[in-house]
DNA sequence: TCAGAGTCAATACC
DNA sequence: GGTATTGACTCTGA
């Protein structure tokens, strides 16, 4: 990410093909030409390279001090308002200096986007770009599955990318996975024991379940998102409802937690999650160290119980239905993950040691 | 390269 | 048929 990037929220983006006649209007340009631009207005325009017959390297040379923080600034939102990502935008611009402190190649860059702001058609280019990048995926994931499937084997259910009506397209359709119960409940348990697995765990988890590595690592990734959105919700419920609500006198994993204890990632080892190895035979290793390594992950239903008897926050409790307490036991290794990293970090004297 | 956020769409369930 | 669940994916930032 570029210093002058920011965070932005996906959910207020908005392409540009779902704006106004009038919005797309003044966003599918530069923002230069927004007569509003007014303040953040970069510095005096350039000539442009082509017409007027300058190379960069001479336009550099001759061009008047430019305002580095306006222009990087522009840029972004010229990016942002049109949906593009700053990836396409370019190459690895430095962050913003003032213009005297720059030597020529490195005033180089706020030339090119300076240029860039005052090239009606930037934008336009730039979207043909993404344009040519997801047919060029398109035709890789086209390939590729027609590598692993010569006929149209497991191709069924949905179009592989939406809008994709080709007749070929319409045959490469891709067959979802489901998962048994039995894998989805090996893998809840690796996740309790586990919820950041290296690539080293999931190659195994997704051998001994019989998985693709991908649907492994898929697997978490929503796992854990979907997890944290759970909570996320049930934090806004209990603030705004019950004030102290399911933590009495103080957080409970805080009270009770010992980073030094077992030594694991999520406060979730315990006696039996390590020495258990039956089952699915799981016995996955990586001696990595520390919260990043990869401590043992056992799947067996044993562990699975005790596992959440012994986590800093305690997972089984007095839920209303089995159900519930599944969940607890899921927030509860989730949030002793976080904790743990947390209490790894306080206890570091030096920051850069700090692992999150 | 990885993880988070958001999204799509197949599937399951009622 | 409507809704919920969930695997797969894109995009983005670090």
């Amino acid at each position: 990410m570029q210093p002058w990037a920011q965070r932005r929220t996906r959910a207020k983006r908005t392409h540009p093909a779902q704006l106004s006649t009038k919005q797309r209007s003044s966003s599918l340009k530069p923002a230069s030409e927004d007569p509003s631009g007014g303040e953040s207005q970069p510095g005096t325009p350039l000539p442009v390279p082509g017409h007027s017959g300058l190379s960069i390297q001479e336009m550099v040379a001759m061009s008047v001090e430019l305002d580095t923080y306006a222009i990087t600034k522009k840029v972004k939102e010229v990016l942002t308002d049109n949906n593009l990502g700053q990836r396409l935008f370019g190459e690895d611009y430095p962050g913003p200096k003032p213009w005297h402190k720059l030597s020529l190649k490195g005033r180089e860059p706020f030339v090119r986007m300076q240029l860039w702001i005052q090239d009606p058609h930037s934008v336009e280019k730039l979207m043909d770009m993404k344009r040519l990048e997801k047919k060029a995926y398109m035709k890789r994931r086209l390939s590729s599955l027609s590598d692993s499937h010569p006929v149209d084997v497991g191709l069924v259910g949905q179009d592989y990318m939406q809008g994709s009506q080709s007749p070929v397209h319409q045959h490469l359709k891709k067959a979802r996975v489901v998962l048994g119960p039995e894998e989805k409940e090996a893998l809840k348990r690796a996740y309790q024991q586990k919820p950041y697995p290296s690539p080293k765990t999931i190659e195994e988890l997704a051998s001994q379940l019989n998985l693709k590595t991908s649907t492994v690592i898929n697997w978490f990734h929503n796992y854990r998102s979907r997890i944290r959105r759970e909570l996320f919700i049930e934090e806004i419920q209990a603030a705004g409802g019950l004030v102290g609500h399911g933590s009495e006198g103080g957080s409970p994993s805080l009270r009770g937690s010992k980073s030094g204890e077992g030594d694991s990632c999520d406060g979730t080892e315990s006696e039996g999650t390590v020495e258990t190895r039956q089952g699915l035979g799981m016995g996955l290793e990586d001696h990595r160290g520390a919260c990043k390594d990869d401590m043992e992950v056992d799947l067996t239903e044993a562990s699975s119980s005790g596992s959440a008897s012994s986590t800093n926050i305690p997972a089984s409790g007095p839920a209303r239905n089995p159900r519930d307490n599944n969940l607890r036991k899921k927030k509860a290794a989730n949030l002793n993950n976080i904790i743990h990293r947390l209490e790894k970090a306080a206890s570091k004297e030096d920051p850069s040691e700090w692992e999150f």
